[in-house]
DNA sequence: GTCTATAGTGCGATAGAC
DNA sequence: GTCTATCGCACTATAGAC
């Protein structure tokens, strides 16, 4: 798999995400026309995420939103009923989609070098395609309401614990050599991390997503990988 | 060096923060007994860093500020002209700090895999000490600004240029494996920002700083280090 | 469905008493 | 050196015209 295969079936389209959003929130918004919301929700998102990842989301004001957007105040509110139900819709139907994918993608992986390389090329890709998101959920975490925050944490948990079980699965059947799965777990969260959040580093160096790939594909497996690289049989 | 010597050595201390900072400011700061302002400037510091941490600095209202440092809404403006010039101050004083005792620890290192560690080791206990204020400035930095962002964005690439050379140097000899030397810098620096990033992550699973180091040695050597570890004659 | 105009709130910053 | 009291402003959110 590499990044344009990955999009070409992934389904991920801001289209998509924005129909999802209205059918989910269809108390909320007070809009009836389906194409008007689609259109409208689509320039809503967008600035959220482009002013907040300027300047955060509280320092961005309802004017600029106004502006950006190209639709008044009274307008906006039409969407949704405070700048803090914003937020929840924007966080919310992300974790929707990424959750969706994930779940779709992930089984295909037979045997623990197959599932970690799947499930890193899998984040990172994810990760690529949907950066403003990511780094929003990311930077915007901290100033949440507690709900809200308690659930960020609670993904970045899940997906340490899924690079966990892999890793595990890996040592338990002789192929990986033995770490501390956790501590492992967590490092390659931070370097894939590293590719939305400091995602302006490396266009200025021009590293593609598929480069950054193999980079941390090859990192990552020469810490755990075992010098001969025949998998034993108990791994499948 | 582990983290006890470095602390015992580095001589760092919010009360020599706070004296720096009074003695650069003299000119800012309208009051007159030294004595005083180091005690009110430490309980400034305190309250930004952890009101900052918690929802953010712009969020952070002089109220709040005044209620958690004790002192009145007018007390605090003879202290700094405008909530901006608070935040620049910080920065400023954090950034030299850093600079300084980056200064005095480095240079002892001889040959690549002891410059490597003293660098992994040093920046790591570093942000261990000062790690509301690292957690600060990486939290903001996108709010700033463009001078202040700069001034971040410069230090993140010279973090990255410093390792990057001492791979280079380590490749250049013959000591550590031929890989891009600036991802792999980044790979280091991300693997160490996770540190005081997620603090929380760690924290929860009683891991302490040493370990840590550990663990990120153990990592980045098994990546750039060949075989057989007999440095050649090249590398001193 | 989108607009303009504005009510009501809470902010950063200051003046002047002590 | 620190306080209380308050100014002027910019914000979020809403009401009502079109």
């Amino acid at each position: 798999m590499n990044y344009q295969e990955f999009i070409d079936n992934a389904g991920i389209s801001t289209e998509r995400l924005c129909r999802e959003i209205y059918r989910a929130n269809r108390g909320t918004i007070q809009i009836k026309k389906e194409a008007t919301v689609v259109r409208n929700l689509n320039r809503i998102f967008d600035a959220t995420l482009k002013l907040s990842n300027e300047k955060g989301f509280q320092a961005m004001t309802m004017r600029d939103f106004s502006r950006e957007t190209g639709l008044s105040l009274g307008a906006l509110y039409a969407y949704f009923a405070s700048k803090d139900e914003l937020l929840e819709m924007i966080l919310r139907q992300g974790r929707r989609m990424v959750g969706r994918v994930l779940g779709e993608h992930l089984q295909t992986a037979r045997g623990p070098v197959d599932q970690l390389e799947t499930a890193i090329r899998l984040h990172l890709y994810l990760t690529e395609a949907l950066q403003p998101w990511f780094y929003f959920s990311f930077m915007e975490a901290k100033n949440m309401n507690p709900r809200e925050r308690e659930k960020a944490i609670d993904s970045e948990m899940a997906t340490d614990r899924l690079f966990a079980a892999i890793l595990q699965e890996g040592q338990a059947c002789g192929l990986f050599r033995t770490h501390d799965v956790a501590l492992a777990a967590g490092a390659i969260k931070a370097l894939l991390q590293d590719w939305y959040v400091k995602r302006w580093k490396f266009s200025r160096r021009g590293i593609s997503v598929d480069r950054y790939a193999e980079f941390i594909l090859d990192y990552v497996m020469s810490y755990h990988l075992k010098g001969g690289k025949e998998a034993p049989a108990a791994c499948q």
